[in-house]
DNA sequence: TGCCAGGCCCTCTTTAGGGCCTT
């Protein structure tokens, strides 16, 4: 993938994006070639005090923009305001969370809004690349906004790195037979540049992941665009 | 009584079951 993510789609439409709804927007970028519309490509990873959305909380986020540049990786630990039990699998202790400093999500969302905002080119829209993003980490999210009555922004779009890795799975001269991001890893022969289970280690590695997929795919970013999900479709898939 | 995670995908399937994947 390149460095600068941009994407063709219908310009004569960005007056009414403001309008749009979140099934509306994947068309509307991929609609045309003949026109501009930016689109930032993102990945993130969570840390968590266990798989349960429910009951479990985030206790540490990071970002990287693909675009790369000042300031593309954010990172924070997180007060998640409960016991972690689970220290062993991602070595984020109780004691690490209540320093001084570590924010709160209530505190955190409107940093996180405005990262993600300071990344997004004027009219565009963003992709939130996560492994595992329709079960785990998307989800978590929207359990963490809606905490707080907060809306996701409906300029934000998601994709799933796992339907990209059993995409790849499914190619006959694939040798690939595990889609986990250390399987992954291994398959690519990326060294995971610190501690693995931790959220800006595991996302740096998943952004190598990203172009590696991107490119033995042969997808652009309108093709990711079209693999993409909204919150609003997890929350009809639910429904159903 | 029912919850204790849940969606995707494959197969020994489709009126289902179980492994994978995330912390």
């Amino acid at each position: 993938m390149s460095a600068s993510c941009t994407v063709n789609v219908n310009k004569s439409e960005k007056s009414g994006t403001q309008k749009l709804q979140y099934c509306d927007i994947q068309p509307t970028i991929i609609k045309s070639k003949e026109f501009i519309h930016p689109v930032t490509v993102i990945t993130f990873d969570i840390e968590t005090t266990g798989f349960s959305r429910n009951l479990d909380r985030i206790v540490e986020i990071a970002f990287q923009d693909l675009s790369g540049g000042e300031n593309s990786t954010f990172q924070t630990l997180i007060d998640p305001q409960c016991y972690i039990t689970n220290s062993s699998i991602h070595g984020i202790t109780n004691n690490m969370v209540a320093s001084c400093g570590v924010p709160r999500m209530q505190e955190l969302i409107p940093i996180i809004l405005q990262f993600v905002k300071s990344r997004q080119k004027p009219g565009g829209y963003v992709l939130l690349v996560a492994h595992n993003a329709r079960t785990f980490d998307v989800p978590f999210l929207l359990h963490e906004f809606s905490r707080y009555s907060i809306d996701i922004p409906q300029d934000w779009l998601f994709l799933d790195t796992m339907t990209l890795a059993r995409q790849l799975m499914k190619l006959s001269d694939s040798k690939i037979t595990k889609i986990s991001l250390e399987a992954l890893c291994e398959y690519y022969g990326i060294e995971v540049d610190g501690e693995a289970h931790r959220a800006l280690p595991d996302v740096i590695s998943l952004s190598l992941i990203l172009q590696r997929l991107t490119f033995d795919l042969k997808l652009d970013v309108s093709d990711l665009v079209e693999r993409a999900f909204t919150p609003l479709d997890l929350i009809n898939k639910k429904k159903k």
